[in-house]
DNA sequence: CTCGCTTTGTCCTGTGAGTGGAGAAAGTTG
DNA sequence: CAACTTTCTCCACTCACAGGACAAAGCGAG
């Protein structure tokens, strides 16, 4: 089947399109009352959408005490790719143009192994997606990776954690295995782009999303924008001094965030207090697994294991330092907490908004909400899928 | 004489009446490369400018191989007056359309008198400029003030060196007063767009303009804009922890910034070291001046006295600190440092060049400009400036 | 001085975007 | 069936804008 192949051919057929994903069905008159256009115009636009193909009527509305009124959708066919490439596994998602979540798997893999075997495992997990007859195609796709993007070629520059990476053309290549346009960003801006089209952040113009995985990264959004920096390495907060000649980090410093706090800082922490024998539960779960991760710290904090809870509230408090110096500096409307381990729960975003709501100006923590963010792990596959539409949904 | 009547009518004129303003005279022609508009239609936005009296045309400028251009510049009476509020002294200057400084006073005041008090110094100053000749009148007002703003409505909120500010309606007040518009923001945001107009920022998208003087803020330019934050005090960094335990600050917390390396803590240390006999350098400007400050310790520094150097390497690497971790997050494309204390000079710039250079991401530090600014108090003025008139050449 | 060439500025017409009103189509309620 | 509502279509008019033709003004060479 042939793919989307027409573009917007102008910034409101553009406005309409992106009315549809967010907003979904629609007639023209209530599209009408969103977009500051006359009825003839937007009839013309509408009519000029749907001999593309971009969007079809299909079927009657229920009457609302007049002429019913005609359904305008999105092409129903429309499938988006969300790809999100952690440390540790990847999330491969698909949705229709609505970017609703069809269908999304998860597998464990090492970024680490390199481009070319992750890819062919993208590839594996998209193809399978499209075997189970959730998608005929793509008509584009969104990736996200863990490090450091140029963003206008799609190519990840000087990452750490993921030697061999460095330069790789992952937008061209990835466009020429899916046979459809690919956008590429780190992932962190990809799970605040998700949280700001499905999750808490809907409605916010101004916000951080601070994302603890393996490692510490933080979205930022100023103005409903992704803030991508000069060489696309904004939100890198990881390497923020959070210890005074605190413990040594991979980069070569001292008391970098990301050494005192983040899924691999609290396993390593985890496994040695369990060595030490600080914690009986940990111990137990050291035992039988034979390692540790976040996963099992949250498990021991919840059956009340004193020392998890305090390695928790620990990292909780260092991370909450770090964010309350960019809360004081960038002084958003809303901070989102999310990652891995956010299954640390409660008692990790306590002790982050202590912090914070300790730490920074009255004037700026006022009205701060500081969440988790809701949509877990699908998060970074639908901010893939939306940064794609946004791509294909804007002028040609 | 009735004052700047017109505003643009479309996004045109406004457009022409930036380049004008920014590129300074021009001819139909060469405003026609400048502009994405057809010649003919170029020309009817000129004559309506004409008609409007924004612009005029005087003069011929020289042939370049044919048909002499005629000379269009924006009215040559146009007045703008920056203001720039201090903690302990006022700036005023006019400026012409193009924003040139034509006259600047400066006068010491503490900003804690209160807005009553130092209006009336402002409308004295902004007097004096007035019967000096430099202007008929004023167009346009920018005022600066050295803590947070509500912009749209240009009100001070909560600003803690300002107490008696808080909700004062200082646009509505200085409008009235001036006779003319006014537009109100916090000191750094003007510093910061002093340097992006006429200072060492020009075309620069991303940066971030570090004011040391008597506090610590940090204007923060995204794609061009600034960045306020959703209270209007994005960029008060002051407060930010430098020092875990470090000196109780004003504000309640331990370790500020401000409370380790500002106008106000080097004076304070300097005292210190006067009294404790660490500097004989200082000591003697103590007691011939009753008082030192950060001036004096500059002299000391320049005098080869190695405490008053010691106080500076000290300041710089903990503001040097703070950016490291700024420069991290925000990626910016340069760093201007800039406000009173910059008469230190190259010590405090080698000092957070190290801190910033050794703490940062090789990606974010790696062609990575950390200069003064180099417009010194008039950076402020010129902001002023350059605010009222974005302003005002912005479609009705 | 005249001729050819260049640059600048003006005029005019055609095209297409966009508005707003009239009214047709399709429904609901009484 | 009449009266009213909502949705959608059609049409005429306005205005923004492009682009070409052309006039105005200047330079340099012969």
């Amino acid at each position: 089947m042939r793919r989307m192949t027409a573009r917007p051919a102008n910034a409101h057929q553009a406005r309409l399109l992106r009315l549809l994903r967010d907003g979904g069905p629609n007639s023209r008159a209530q599209l009408g009352d969103q977009i500051d256009l006359s009825r003839s115009k937007l009839a013309v636009e509408v009519d000029r959408l749907l001999e593309t193909g971009l969007v079809v009527a299909d079927g009657l509305a229920a009457s609302r005490g007049g002429r019913r009124s005609h359904n305008i959708r999105l092409a129903p066919a429309l499938r988006f790719l969300g790809v999100d490439i952690g440390a540790t596994s990847i999330d491969v998602a698909v949705t229709n143009a609505e970017l609703e979540v069809l269908g999304h798997i998860n597998q464990p893999m090492d970024v680490r192994e390199g481009p070319v075997a992750v890819f062919e495992q993208v590839l594996a997990m998209a193809g399978k997606l499209r075997a189970s007859g959730l998608a005929e195609g793509f008509d584009g796709a969104g990736i996200g990776v863990p490090g450091p993007v140029r963003f206008p070629e799609g190519v990840p520059v000087a990452p750490p954690i993921m030697p061999g990476w460095d330069g790789f053309p992952v937008r061209e290549a990835l466009s020429q295995e899916l046979g459809c346009p690919v956008m590429v960003d780190n992932d962190v801006n990809l799970m605040a782009m998700g949280e700001q089209h499905a999750g808490v952040a809907r409605s916010v113009g101004d916000f951080l999303c601070v994302k603890i995985g393996t490692g510490i990264g933080c979205g930022i959004v100023v103005g409903g924008e992704v803030h991508r920096g000069t060489t696309g390495s904004a939100g890198d907060i990881g390497h923020i001094q959070a210890v005074p000649d605190g413990r040594p980090c991979a980069c070569g410093n001292r008391g970098c965030l990301e050494a005192h706090f983040s899924g691999a800082a609290l396993a390593r922490d985890a496994i040695e207090a369990a060595q030490q024998g600080r914690s009986a539960e940990l111990a137990t779960r050291l035992e039988t697994n034979g390692a540790l991760s976040a996963v099992d710290v949250a498990a021991a904090a919840a059956a009340g294991d004193a020392t998890a809870l305090d390695l928790i509230r620990e990292g909780g408090n260092r991370t909450g330092q770090v964010i309350a110096g960019l809360v004081s500096f960038f002084n958003p409307g809303l901070v989102v907490i999310g990652g891995g381990v956010t299954g640390l729960g409660h008692t990790l975003l306590a002790a982050i908004r202590t912090q914070v709501y300790r730490q920074s100006l009255p004037l700026a923590t006022g009205n701060l909400p500081i969440v988790l963010g809701e949509l877990g792990p699908t998060a970074g596959v639908i901010g893939g899928a939306r940064l794609i539409s946004d791509h294909l949904f804007s002028p040609a």
